[in-house]
DNA sequence: TTGTATGCGTTATCAT
DNA sequence: ATGATAACGCATACAA
């Protein structure tokens, strides 16, 4: 039994569910209803395959499984290229909450990467309308599409993560951008800041809208002008949010009135910012305040310390598994379209009182 | 065609092979191999057929197609949970490198994550042996192993990256890690230094081992005695380098006679090291030079810039790929166990001459 | 409660 | 060069 006789041969591939069977002397359906639904077979043959199955070192094979049932129980996470550069410090955090609640669930995860090129788009197609995968987890503003076919179209469960597309319709599991950079916003406001500095990644990605718009708010409800935010970035080619950083430098060196107060949209971007200004003779906080987004642990270490809005990926993870899973199991769409968890101000060293004139250097 | 009768109905699943052949009038077998293998089929029905594909919108079945030629082509990565927290800065890259070369070779990459527990472990041992996964890439020391079943008898290939693990036989991808420490040390003490601080991760573990090695040769090699290295850190529970940075920063505190040199294992560790010693009036790189390991882009950006050891993780990503295609495809394993990739010492700001007497503070 | 038989969507063997 | 057919390993409808 343990070898066919017309087949590939290639490799030993371990005992089957035949195997089993044979040793314990019932049909192979029993095996598979005592594994799969036990309370459905007698206690006593149940004990005889478990053990029959225990010394063979059974492992039911996932393929056929899947295949049979027509599921697969494989959940992708789509990564924009530019996210591993990015974002980057709080990817390996998305991916471990992620993997941890798929995990319980019974479910895989793996890892597309889609990039600006037609192939990865196509990969992520064929993933899909090949089977290989049940639902996926986005982290791209858009959907894979080519040749008119769509990810929205495979038929399969999407969640969007970090990025509302509920627009779009794809449930989307999101922080509190706007509330929450305008938050820091009245908090730097009510310190003194007038003038604002922001920089921003890719322009018009809904990250640049949500904060840019919540600082925009700030300025409003205070009865600020808005015309004195300045904006630095919006490059979409930057590798890295430190690149963006480091442009931001030379943008801000160029102004003839200097803002007191800095909000980035990421941690990367504040880091090398920062860097740079001290470079040439800014200090931080006592000419400039920095805030920043996502809460990346090194932020504590800055010099000096990094005040950040925590985005709460552990819990935004598990979420979107969670719909996922409900979109998944209830044949149903009622399922909230967008779930928003709030994130925190932290605040550390990098923001203090506003300088009276700091036009020096 | 396109409905069965019989079974689950459920979600429409596309388009089938059997589809494809009715369209283009051909039989099933015929559709197999023009897809498979073009050559062996005349030019005017693979014409009919891809048309009819075309405008079907056919994607083949994966899962099916795997069954049946009883392979997977799906790659997981192992990584322990302390990865994603330790070396943290590093792993999207490596999961950004090796996917990329997976993808180029047709396969996929699946996340596992080895914690602990042994539910982990028996997680994995499940995606070998049930065959989802066609091979592993390990980022940890040990193979999953419970109830006597190892990974290492699952029968397919592994490769080991970051860690040397060639003793246990499993061909691994590193990086010069002693040689590295080494030549950073030897720099050191050219510069006037003879005490040196050691930060270190989780005891005896290989990176430990190697790179503490590296900085005893160093000292070997220049006459030096190696009893003024002192060593802080080997506690496995620190989720984060973070941490034990900051714990080293205590122990650095207590000591009688200051080193004036620094090497810590990883970035992190160093990161967070330099931010406490700071806090404490220590001036880098005029009371105390440090350099650490990985490479991290933020270094460069850090209070004073970082020197560090950079590990090429995009080649050694590629090269664990290239190795597992070689023992995938080429029966024999007459591959190499060991790949050294050489690092590179990247100088920055944080090193300097050794100061004369720095036992202020 | 257990066994028999069929099919999941594909590839590969064998004829034609 | 193409077509009919039997597996791949498992799950389920149905009969016993």
């Amino acid at each position: 039994m343990k070898k066919n006789k017309i087949l590939p041969a290639e490799e030993n591939s371990g005992p089957l569910m035949a195997d089993v069977a044979d040793l314990a002397g019932v049909a192979i359906s029993t095996v598979s209803r005592a594994l799969a639904n036990p309370g459905r077979v007698n206690a006593k043959t149940r004990a005889k395959i478990a053990a029959a199955a225990e010394k063979l070192g059974y492992t039911p094979n996932a393929m056929a499984r899947n295949l049979r049932i027509g599921k697969s129980n494989i959940i992708m996470i789509v990564l924009p290229g530019s996210l591993h550069h990015g974002a980057s410090q709080i990817i390996p955090q998305v991916l471990q909450s992620i993997n941890q609640a798929l995990i319980q669930n019974g479910y895989n995860l793996m890892i597309a990467n889609l990039d600006r090129d037609e192939t990865s788009e196509r990969h992520i197609l064929n993933l899909a309308f090949g089977g290989t995968v049940r639902g996926a987890i986005i982290l791209s503003s858009k959907l894979p599409e080519v040749a008119g076919r769509s990810l929205a179209e495979a038929g399969l469960p999407i969640v969007s993560l970090l990025l509302d597309m509920s627009d779009a319709s794809v449930p989307s599991v999101v922080t509190n951008d706007r509330g929450a950079v305008a938050e820091a916003a009245r908090m730097l406001i009510a310190r003194g800041h007038e003038r604002f500095f922001y920089i921003a990644g890719p322009s018009d990605n809904y990250h640049d809208i949500e904060r840019f718009s919540g600082l925009v708010d700030a300025f409003h409800e205070t009865g600020l002008d808005p015309a004195s935010i300045t904006r630095s970035g919006g490059v979409l080619s930057y590798q890295h949010g430190f690149e963006a950083g480091k442009h931001a430098v030379e943008d801000f060196t160029q102004l003839a009135v200097k803002p007191t107060a800095v909000i980035a949209e990421s941690d990367d971007m504040a880091i090398s910012f920062i860097s740079g200004v001290q470079a040439r003779g800014w200090r931080i906080p006592e000419d400039l305040s920095v805030i920043s987004f996502d809460g990346s642990p090194v932020c504590e270490y800055c010099h000096p310390p990094l005040s950040t809005i925590e985005q709460p990926v552990e819990v935004m993870g598990k979420t979107a598994v969670e719909i996922l899973m409900q979109r998944m199991s209830e044949g149903a769409d009622e399922v909230p379209t967008r779930m928003i968890i709030p994130s925190r101000l932290i605040m550390r060293k990098s923001v203090g009182p506003a300088a009276k004139a700091n036009n020096s250097c």
